[in-house]
DNA sequence: CCCTTAAGTTGTCGTTGTCAACTTCAACAA
DNA sequence: TTGTTGAAGTTGACAACGACAACTTAAGGG
């Protein structure tokens, strides 16, 4: 297990050895919130769970076990900021894929395939970003967290907008409204994926590209005209031996 | 907030007002396991949030802290229980919208509408049933609860395979995986629509049926044939002002 | 009638989230 | 230069929780 130690200038600096110096150590840390966040970030990855304590956090960033207190009201709030990251990591990787296309229907298509390995490369972190973790009963989401959401869905409403499926399409307010139907189809039908592959409802997530491409594609002809074939050992559904209680 | 005492059937009959007699308490609950698993499903339903703890179940059982131990694990064990028991909701709510239509393809549309609202009438079943928390990084859902999986998956499966999209199919290897094809594209929407508008990422939630029917129409179609057109007040993604940081 | 054993209980331990009160120290005003 | 203030970090405490161990109850079968 990749211990925190490995990244020097986000620990204490208590715990770096200076050479010379044998002062004891510095009462602050300096940049303790991002410390936090990068061993919280770690952590996830590593233990593909958002179970761990604030505490461990603590221990890791080598402070006491309350001086993430004086950056996050709470653990939730905490949570937030990671899955804030989560939706960074997500955007940058939507926006590289998108670069290297030339056709706008290549972009498109790559961004899907992209958006969909994201999730599957770090389900724990997809998982707090839209697990519900952060929407309460009635409360909104935490600001930091719902403004990179709002960057996420920037990306991909300009890339539907960019590609309009191929057609010139005037930015009439019918046109937009389409625009969102054709995001909310799009977007439902990649999130949904993605969360099944997780879950492995439906596999295998070796074969995460070709299931994309498949869906998508079943997205674009409509069901009614084509229906996409999967791969040969692609497989939906739990396979279960209709077990008996 | 419903107490749970209001299903007195439940609750250990030590707490039920026995006319004459004033025998203290039986020692055995009788039907523990089962109280368990409905006071979680109440309590499920009525804080949107699985992090209860076992004591207050036990509690709200009139038990002792520790008695539910004797039917579960661990916490995971119970979460399980109760997620089976959401499968089994889903499924049945599914197989009633199914029966009282008479053509195949209002049967899948009518399923669909209906999975979608099991999904947003009670999010934070839905999500504990897709949430990960059963998915461990490695380690396979519990058996129960894959069960209640298969059988959920397999009501989809009949219907796609039932409406077969209007179009009478020989059931040959390639048109089966044309089904498993379709399952997945129909799946996959149906799951992502949910869980978007439970995070509140598209809505409004009371327009859910429309929104439904948008996205089943768009998948059925195409979007290269038609975009379908969305409600008028409705939304697509984090409507918010682009918070200065 | 005993005895096995599932079901329920009490007691305990380590860990956690969070509050409160105290300490350090860098920056700024006088 | 000195004094003060406030953000950042610390120590200490507390109730709650998950889980384990050891004990008790009582129902059912030989």
């Amino acid at each position: 297990m990749m211990r925190y130690d490995h990244h020097p200038s986000l620990l204490h600096p208590s715990t770096m050895q200076k050479t010379q110096s044998s002062t004891p150590r510095p009462y602050h840390h300096g940049d303790l919130r991002r410390a936090i966040v990068a061993a919280a970030v770690d952590l996830v990855r590593e233990t593909q769970s958002i179970e761990f304590s604030i505490r461990e956090l603590a221990r890791r960033a080598g402070v006491s076990h309350n001086a993430p207190y004086k950056h996050f009201a709470d653990k939730r709030d905490l949570l937030a900021a990671v899955s804030a990251e989560g939706f960074g990591l997500l955007a940058s990787r939507m926006a590289a894929a998108v670069k290297a296309r030339s056709t706008p229907r290549a972009r498109v298509s790559s961004m899907a395939r992209n958006y969909v390995r994201q999730g599957i490369d770090n389900p724990a972190l997809y998982r707090l970003m839209f697990g519900g973790y952060l929407t309460g009963p009635q409360e909104d989401r935490p600001a930091i967290e719902r403004a990179a959401a709002f960057n996420t869905r920037a990306l991909l409403a300009d890339a539907i907008r960019d590609g309009a499926l191929g057609q010139a399409m005037p930015m009439t307010a019918r046109n937009e409204r389409k625009i969102d139907g054709a995001i909310l189809v799009y977007w439902s039908v990649l999130h949904g994926l993605t969360l099944l592959l997780i879950d492995r409802l439906v596999g295998p997530a070796e074969k995460a590209d070709e299931l994309s491409e498949s869906v998508w594609e079943g997205m674009i002809d409509g069901l009614a005209t084509r229906i996409p074939l999967l791969p040969a050992d692609a497989w939906v559904g739990p396979r279960e031996p209709p077990m008996k209680t």
